[in-house]
DNA sequence: GTCTATATAAGGATAGAC
DNA sequence: GTCTATCCTTATATAGAC
């Protein structure tokens, strides 16, 4: 076990294992110990992989968002027209946040960061790529509307949805339906076609 | 000082300024002893006024909202046209966030809280109020639609914009006038009403 | 009401054996 | 590569003096 294989392959394991914790408790939340007993090892050994416990859930972080927006990123490319490929960025995105709690999380976890730094870090390492292609649709849909404002409010309506996700349950008219990625997809785009008040 | 009234003075400095802390750095990167520090005492005097951590973090939050949250509540009632109101909430909303840096803070805490049960409690305690006031509103503004997903878009709309607020700081086309509140509500409601593409 | 002192547990991290 | 053993710090919480 003294090979290189070995080291990446129980590093990647430490990345994984270590993805639902921090998503449910987030990085003060989570212990060394925690994250060793659920790889089974000891503490001790974490350290070998990183130097410490930033740099785990830094490497954690990056590595799950990479992951997981490449193929976001990717439907909203296309040679489909602007409302196409809106369609399709919107119902892939609530399917993720659908499917993927710790993704969802570990999203707001990010933007709760109290380390200045490691924020602007980990969002332009993360964020970036994502947004920058939510903003070219948005500058196609609508030339006339401030194309940051728009792309913010696209990304909003979809993840708040999921983000208040547990606590809508006890909000006057919740249904389970309504949280159907495809449901959610619905919404969003009807209201971004028409509006309000005058839909047939 | 051994009088009730002293001990309720020093039990409402206490919530007031722990508000900052556990707005900045949640419950569990806010310890008894940061707390004592801020109101100039020792921990073990937080132990008269409170049975435990806990319960100080439970009471700091229903606190907190309580106070900021009924101002929110008056602006959606009125005798105005749901419109108008509605244009009166998302703007005093936008308000309340661009200023109230803990307060939003502190919504996003317990949206990610990852004690269930105290999620539960708190988000029946803290949230209903607010969205049982913006549900009303959105059966009113458009009957065809469902009213619970039109509220949480209304909300989300505005929230989301405040709680990427410092992430999007590194996003293409990014201003800092985009966070002013009326430039907010401006947007958001603007894009209620006529969707994209077929404004003016 | 608040203090000092302390019990007790848990945290991050390292040294050195294997 | 991983372990055992351990250091040092910090955490929540309590007991009892003042």
């Amino acid at each position: 076990m003294l090979d290189g294989v070995s080291k990446r392959k129980t590093r990647e394991e430490i990345l994984e294992l270590s993805v639902p914790l921090f998503g449910r408790f987030g990085y003060d939340g989570v212990s060394m110990r925690n994250i060793a007993g659920a790889v089974g090892l000891t503490p001790a050994a974490l350290y070998y992989h990183f130097s410490d416990k930033q740099q785990l859930y830094l490497d954690v972080v990056a590595c799950e968002f990479r992951k997981k927006t490449t193929v976001l990123a990717g439907s909203i490319e296309g040679t489909e027209s602007a409302w196409a490929r809106l369609e399709n960025f919107v119902e892939d995105f609530a399917r993720l946040l659908a499917k993927d709690k710790n993704f969802l999380r570990l999203l707001q976890w990010v933007l709760l960061d109290s380390d200045e730094t490691r924020q602007h870090e980990l969002a332009k390492q993360v964020f970036t790529e994502l947004f920058a292609a939510v903003y070219h649709l948005a500058e196609e849909l609508d030339a006339d509307r401030d194309a940051h404002q728009l792309a913010i409010s696209i990304i909003g309506l979809v993840m708040f949805t999921y983000q208040a996700g547990t606590a809508r349950q006890f909000m006057p008219g919740y249904r389970t339906q309504q949280n159907q990625p495809d449901a959610v997809a619905r919404h969003v785009c009807d209201l971004l076609r028409t509006g309000l008040g005058s839909h047939p």
